[in-house]
DNA sequence: TTGTTAATGATAATCATTATCATCACATGA
DNA sequence: TCATGTGATGATAATGATTATCATTAACAA
């Protein structure tokens, strides 16, 4: 928590951007968020604490998180960007029930190198990768 | 070429709906493509057979080619949908350059074991998945 | 305090895809 | 043959997420 923000203005200053309350506020609730939001929901949120924030700043404030490093892009094929905070959350990949929208974070080192060596049998150097796993879960398997 | 015709005219008579000579050159078109084609692309070819044919109607058989089986989307995430026959060529994934956008269809049998290991850990049962390994190819890694 | 310039919020614009709707075409049966 | 029901088409409007624009406001360094 402390740290994102430190992190955050530090990226601020060294950009010559600024702090501003609206991206201390916007920041904040992110933070309290622990799952994959969309840039609606967050704005919801936000609105409570500040009605007069307009979402074009909830907009810009995810490009400056995705620039700083402190968030990523996660789209779960339904036509609405996802995001999620990267500090203290190392990379992972995605499990999502087709029943009820249920996602699990996962990560398999096995899969990750195996990934790299494809690339490599084709030449390409692995910068990164994207892997969705869809499924049923126990409860939706039920019906 | 000729299978995929009589599958289409199969479904679309099975679903009572009817063969058209839109349809029909459109499915000529999309047959003669081996790449991923976004309908905007598709769009332009057709146009070149039969200039009075509207986009909705490429859009509503790309809907259908997904319904019969006959063809997959494919999102590589710049916000276009691209589609590619399914018919004797089955599933793979899908090794992109980040820096030319060459695309190169792979599928690794140990990688798709294992997702489906990773999902029945946590109790899923895997019907899909979407695995997008992005890169820099030979060419672009000399720059 | 002031001047420079980034930030904000409202709003318009984009862009891919869908929905709507009047018209057309095709199959079927009187 | 003709009437008729219904699916198909193409033009166009609508949608929905995201981005661009722009006048106004506010950070912040000097
Ligand atoms: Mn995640
Ligand atoms: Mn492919
Ligand atoms: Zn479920
Ligand atoms: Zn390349």
């Amino acid at each position: 928590m402390k740290k994102e923000k430190e992190i955050f203005n530090q990226f601020l200053s060294r950009k010559n951007l600024r702090a501003t309350p609206q991206r201390d506020l916007v920041l904040d609730v992110f933070l309290t968020r622990e799952d994959h939001i969309t840039a609606e929901q967050l704005y919801d949120v936000v609105k409570k604490n500040d009605p007069s924030i307009g979402q074009a700043t909830i907009y810009r404030f995810l490009k400056l998180m995705l620039d700083a490093g402190l968030a990523r892009e996660v789209d779960f094929g339904d036509g609405v960007m996802r995001y999620e905070g990267s500090y203290n959350h190392p990379h992972h990949d995605h499990l999502i029930c087709r029943g009820c929208g249920k996602t699990i974070e996962v990560v398999d080192s096995v899969i990750e190198e195996l990934q790299r060596r494809v690339a490599e049998s084709f030449g390409f150097e692995l910068t990164d990768h994207e892997m969705y796993l869809y499924g049923l879960c126990e409860v939706c398997r039920k019906k």
